[in-house]
DNA sequence: TGTCTTGCTTTTGTATCCAATTGGATGCAA
DNA sequence: TTGCATCCAATTGGATACAAAAGCAAGACA
């Protein structure tokens, strides 16, 4: 058994591998053979199966057919078409956000923030900046813009950590946090929009620099 | 057997049910039992419940474990989030189209123009309609802008028909797409994108006249 | 020696079977 | 007559058995 609670067993599989994929356990080009996660979570084929049609819905596994499924890599165009989605999408998010949010919520953003700013570089940074964009998201009170911007995160995970490793970028992360949340307390959704914008840019600047010394795979070196 | 060719069942199961939504045949509310289903099409429940996975998965059926899935609706305030979303996303196509579009995408946005142009109301105009769109949102060259997009439009699906039915608004959205494929024309973004909004803001007022005659169920009457 | 073919192994696709849970119906008692 | 407990039918969740297809390897033939 892999949960004890009542959820199903195809969404705690779903879940498990989701976590395996962002650790990094998955890696991309990792087979995922149904009967061998089965066994290994000592389950039946049948909710391993469900799990991975979830996978493969999220774009994060490819699954030809009676062929199997594969952890998906992103080729550097997709990257820029992700980040460019992130701009639009959270850009967005910032500017109806400044219209909408409520007092409370703008306390939690807040407070947040100010957790953001005296944390160190690590899990605890990751997860706080994590809380910072999802509330500021679900203060947008758009339920699709929600769920389009959860698919892509979820696309995001196949890249690994994110881009706040360097405690550089840490510190630039938190003056672009503050702008966007001043823009949105000042109710200026153009501004708040604007901020956020540069925000993700600068985490996509970021995220192309580790890239170049990954060395990713290309059809040819150039 | 669904289908003849070589795709898994849980797919054509799954098309199947998309069509029947569309078509008006699964109305929200309606249950879908996995044996019903099955027995409908002649096969087993394994593909059904695949296909019943996935429709979840795109927010056309709510699922309750151990209840089953029912087609779902849309309350007013989720049509109005659907619609400010669809600004958002095509408004972006639109600005990306204008940069990037080549000189084939921009003839064959044109053809379609001119055939919507001079199409009667009908499904004839509303596949037109629905070319022109995807035509334009894959001319943005950006995957997951398309995936959004397209996950939008399922979402669309169970509001029924577009709003083209009626030969005024037909009429309009023909100048619309005009102002669009003009301003993409000029490699002018901001105001493709602008035009592109306003041509979905219509389309949502009309969407919204169409509701008022529908008495849509609400909680108490105000 | 290279290539084509054939058969085997592996893996997914589908069907069916059993278990568990939920909802309603029915009957009894207050 | 109403409230409650209990039982039964319906329905989904999960497991397993079987079928089919794809890839690979070995051998035969040119």
């Amino acid at each position: 058994m892999v949960n004890g609670s009542d959820t199903p067993q195809g969404e705690a599989v779903y879940r498990q591998l989701i976590d395996e994929i962002k650790s990094g356990t998955l890696l991309p080009g990792a087979r995922l053979r149904e009967v061998e996660v089965s066994t290994r979570f000592g389950i039946s084929r049948t909710p391993v199966r469900e799990a991975i049609r979830l996978l493969e819905r999220d774009g994060l596994v490819v699954h030809l057919p009676r062929q199997g499924a594969t952890i998906r890599g992103l080729d550097y165009a997709e990257i820029i078409e992700l980040y460019e989605m992130r701009m639009v999408l959270e850009g967005t998010a910032a500017r109806l956000a400044a219209r909408v949010a409520s007092a409370a919520e703008l306390d939690g953003l807040a407070a947040l923030h100010s957790a953001f700013a005296t944390a160190a570089v690590g899990s605890a940074a990751h997860d706080l900046n994590r809380q910072f964009h999802n509330t500021l998201v679900r203060a947008a009170r758009n339920r699709f813009l929600i769920k389009a911007l959860s698919a892509l995160q979820k696309t995001l995970l196949i890249l690994g950590p994110t881009t706040l490793a360097d405690v550089n970028r840490l510190g630039d992360a938190v003056g672009e946090h503050a702008d966007i949340l001043g823009a949105i307390r000042d109710g200026d959704g153009p501004r708040a929009e604007a901020a956020m914008r540069a925000h993700i840019e600068a985490a996509l600047k970021q995220r192309i620099a580790g890239l170049r010394s990954l060395d990713l795979p290309m059809e040819d070196d150039l």
